[in-house]
DNA sequence: CCCAAGACGTA
DNA sequence: CGTACGTCTTGGGC
């Protein structure tokens, strides 16, 4: 669109479709009031809406709805988008809250019968152009690109609800090779299966735009039709009168009778005391303040000023002045890092810092002088001068790699952003800036930037966006740090996460050794034993095929042998290890064998070979722990994953005896705390029974089996032990009745008796499960015994599949979150212990309720007590933290 | 090259 | 119709 400030700007969005976009891209667990009301399709929709008021400033506004779905195209052709599900629930129930946003931000929106969105948008267009306006429309329907002309642009969703496309006549043709007044006879002929719109068999997008490209038109098209060779030709020839429907069907109507035209849709100022209230009602706290900050007061246009970033590209010898004038101690500076890191390791590039006074300053690593490094490094080292950064670990490890220390860590806003939204994937610095900021982070083009390059224009570029990560960083951590106070997680922040992180670092830095050559060994020898088991199966079953695909297993199973068919799936019958195993049972066929030692086999080489892969030079794998990824509060493992190394089977463990003491150590010490999900929920529910099995110090599973069946202790068979063990622990996932009796092979009746039994011994434990859901759908949320919550909007969902998972998530999320809280506050209390006592012994692995340690020389018999004193005292329970220790020179000798 | 689905290892 | 993860492979699409 060519610029003109003189011209009105009309900008148009189309309600539903931008919230059914929203309402997708959006978790709807991160969006909810605490009332358990989904918000994610109305954020989502009133973000963009605020979003391009601020950034393209139109002088009037409108939005279109759909009324129904019944509009001339469905009296035309009653196919037509009939293959779309019925929109669920929670978005249906949003839909009357954007209306409501609209009501209060003083924006019209019209509807009519009988048409849908985009034919008003049509119209209004149409109008509003005959009027000279300039026209921005926002939709996620293509076919409105049939609009775009030079005073009229589409700006159509791309991914989530902040990036938009920018469709002029120009992005149009740049896309399809066509003009917009090409596309929709080019959309007739592709068909639509979202629409349901056929298409034509074997004519797919390349062959419809080259068509239209050809003929200029569908109706040239049409008139010529006899010119189209080949199959393709015929094809068209063949479907004609249902792409010329499909044209019909794709015009938008542009004279819709409307009761207000373009210019009664002129801005109008609104009222903020209505604003405030429906923002507070949907607890879009951070949507009003960026509402208000970009248009300003008087809440007509006023300017919106954005980061206003001047980064001062330090010159050689300049840093150490910078971080004197403006890092004094107790001013917490903003700081971003450029560079790599991963496998316990890294590379620091370039440093970006962020003062409090506005100031931003980058300085690139290989320019620096001495005084230079030595000024930074103190500063880093500094606990009194405090620092916060985005996802800290990685930067520390390679801050740590130039000899560098970081301490006086007040803030990670990654740490910090997931202790206030857990369960959200990501938490990149790009996308919590608008979320808790109410700003972007500035356009950033991250292909160039990734570019390694000597040119100082993008070098330049690389201090700008350094430099406003820094900036967001150090105002985010303000943000986080009020949101985290609101939500009781302060001190879980503080005492726990942070402190921890720095833990995590030494763990990752440190590593764990192999032995490679018993790797190496195994290696082969799974590998050996895959090749026999694919040589015995391609035997048995007459040809070869692919052990791995799923698919051609299905084929030769059900198909060519004609096994009884098992469990449905997406793509057919499972061929997963229990029925496999299943159906060697019933029908004794040897290849079901050979397919389950190859699976097993080929498994454990798989393990084998990523761990022989992921070695440093070292001899040591070094893991990396993520601290903000599960929903619970757990760490997981990644590249490798060694929270996942084999223990079940002999040969599985024998892949835990390549993980072996290293170097200048004495042994490795594991200590796990024993039934530590089952303490949490004697703890937790307060049951006198199961407390009482606990205090008894007896095994667990049989005390509580001879309570269940009421015998004594010692007649409690092997078969009643294992029922009760799967029964407790099953209770700890919301393990149903009909599960109960899957998993331990008896009928529902069986299991349901059992459970019946378990809930009169151990009544506690029902009602304690049965509080914390109802607690959780009052809220909104759980919570663990440190205050680490667990948001579950879903658990007033009316879809029962949703909700019933919810409330398993919400049984579970106190039971499991409780352990990690304790073994992370164990971790600390190891940490401190070993410094404490100037030991060399120290922390490997954690595995979720296990902690391995590497011991030197003459030092077992201390660290054995420490670390039992540090995992047993983490937290006061009322019943014993139990923890088994064993020793040993590999991690398998070291198991119990 | 990217993605989903299936399968499977751990707590 | 039991929670929480990460990784590998296939096979389809681009």
């Amino acid at each position: 669109m060519t610029p003109s400030p003189d011209r009105p700007r009309l900008l148009l969005l189309d309600g539903h479709s931008l919230a059914y976009r929203a309402f997708y891209a959006l978790p709807v667990e991160n969006f909810s009031t605490t009332t358990g009301q989904p918000t994610n399709a109305v954020y989502g929709f009133t973000s963009m809406l605020i979003n391009t008021l601020r950034d393209e400033r139109p002088t009037h506004v409108g939005v279109a709805f759909d009324v129904s779905r019944t509009t001339f195209r469905t009296t035309e052709y009653p196919e037509y988008k009939a293959t779309r599900s019925a929109s669920p629930d929670e978005f249906k129930g949003q839909v009357p809250l954007i209306r409501e946003v609209l009501d209060a931000l003083s924006i019209s929106y019209v509807e009519s019968e009988g048409f849908e969105a985009d034919d008003l948008i049509a119209t209004l267009t149409t109008q509003a152009e005959a009027e000279g306006f300039d026209v921005l429309i926002i939709t996620g329907d293509r076919d409105a690109y049939q609009l775009v002309d030079p005073h009229v642009t589409v700006l159509y969703p791309v991914k989530g609800v902040s990036d938009l496309a920018r469709m002029t006549p120009e992005a149009v043709e740049a896309k399809y090779g066509l003009t917009p007044a090409q596309y929709p006879d080019y959309a007739a002929l592709r068909g639509d299966p979202s629409d349901n719109l056929p298409n034509i068999p074997g004519v797919g997008e390349k062959t419809a735009s080259k068509w239209i490209r050809e003929f200029g038109s569908l109706d040239v098209l049409v008139d010529r039709v006899d010119e189209v060779k080949g199959k393709a030709g015929d094809a068209l020839r063949e479907h004609l009168p249902s792409v010329l429907r499909n044209r019909r069907l794709t015009e938008l109507v542009r004279d819709v009778d409307l009761p207000l035209g373009p210019h009664e849709l002129e801005r109008r100022s609104f009222d903020r005391d209505r604003v405030h209230e429906v923002f507070d009602a949907l607890q879009f706290r951070v949507l009003r303040d960026r509402l208000f900050a970009s248009l300003g007061d008087d809440a007509t246009l006023a300017a919106d000023s954005g980061p206003d970033v001047e980064v001062d590209v330090l010159a050689a010898g300049a840093l150490a002045g910078w971080l004197e004038a403006h890092a004094p101690v107790g001013v917490r500076l903003g700081v971003a890092l450029d560079g790599r890191w991963g496998r316990g390791t890294g590379d620091i590039t370039g440093i970006a810092l962020a003062a409090p006074d506005g100031s931003v300053a980058y300085a690139g690593l290989p320019g620096l002088t001495s005084a230079d490094e030595s000024a930074l490094a103190a500063w880093l080292a500094d606990p009194a001068r405090p620092k916060a950064i985005h996802d800290a670990k990685g930067p520390e490890l390679a801050l740590r790699a130039r000899g560098l220390s970081l301490q006086g860590l007040t803030c990670d806003t990654a740490l910090a952003a997931y202790l206030v939204l857990p369960g959200q994937r990501s938490f990149d610095l790009a996308d919590l800036a608008p979320r808790f900021l109410g700003r972007e982070l500035g356009s950033v083009d991250s292909a160039a930037a990734s570019q390694l390059s000597f040119d100082t224009d993008e070098d330049d570029g690389r201090a700008t966006t350094l430099g406003l990560h820094a900036q967001a960083t150090l105002d985010l951590a303000e943000a986080l740090e009020r949101e985290l106070e609101e939500r009781g997680g302060t001190t879980l922040m503080r005492e726990v996460e942070l402190p921890l992180l720095h833990v995590l670092a030494d763990l990752e830095q440190v590593g764990i050794a192999v032995d490679t050559a018993h790797l190496e060994g195994l290696d082969s020898e799974f590998a050996e034993a895959m090749r026999g088991a694919e040589a015995t199966a391609h035997e048995l079953a007459g040809r070869p095929f692919n052990l791995g695909s799923p698919k051609q297993l299905q084929e030769i199973l059900f198909g060519e042998r004609g096994l009884p068919t098992t469990k449905k799936i997406k793509t057919g019958h499972t061929t997963d290890a229990e029925a496999l195993q299943d159906l060697f049972v019933k029908t004794g066929d040897p290849l079901l064998e050979q397919l389950l030692r190859w699976r097993d086999v080929s498994k454990l080489r798989q393990t084998v070979t990523g761990l022989l892969s992921s070695v440093s030079d070292d001899g040591r794998i070094h893991t990396t722990f993520n601290q903000i990824v599960a929903a619970t509060g757990r760490l997981s493992s990644q590249d490798p994953n060694l929270q996942n190394i084999p223990i079940r089977t002999d040969e599985g463990r024998r892949i835990r005896s390549g993980f072996v003491v290293g170097p200048g150590y004495d042994s490795l010490l594991t200590a796990d705390y024993s039934q530590i999900e089952m303490r949490l929920m004697a703890h937790l529910s307060e049951d006198e029974g199961l407390i009482e099995a606990f205090r008894s110090g007896e095994d667990l599973h049989t005390t509580v089996a001879s309570r269940v069946f009421g015998v004594e202790p010692s007649e409690v068979d092997p078969e009643m032990r294992r029922k009760i063990k799967a029964m407790s622990y099953g209770l700890a996932y919301g393990l149903s009745p009909f599960g109960l009796a899957q998993q331990l092979a008896i009928t529902p009746a069986e299991a349901n008796s059992l459970m019946d039994e378990y809930f009169l011994r151990f009544g506690g434990v029902r009602d304690y499960l049965r509080e914390v859901v109802d607690r959780a759908r009052g809220t909104g949320y759980t919570e663990t015994m440190l205050g680490r919550r667990r948001y579950l909007p879903d658990l007033t969902s009316d879809v029962r599949q949703r909700r019933e998972m919810a409330e398993r998530m919400a049984l579970n999320a106190p039971i499991q979150g409780s352990a990690a809280d304790i073994v992370k506050v164990a971790m600390l209390r190891v940490d401190d212990a070993l410094r404490a006592a100037g030991l060399t012994s120290r922390m490997l692995l954690q595995v979720h309720d296990e902690l391995v340690l590497e011991v030197a020389a003459g030092e077992l018999e201390q660290v054995e007590a420490l670390v039992r004193e540090a995992m047993g005292g983490a937290v006061p329970l009322t019943v014993p933290l139990d923890v088994s220790v064993g020793v040993g020179r590999t991690w398998e000798d070291a198991g119990h």
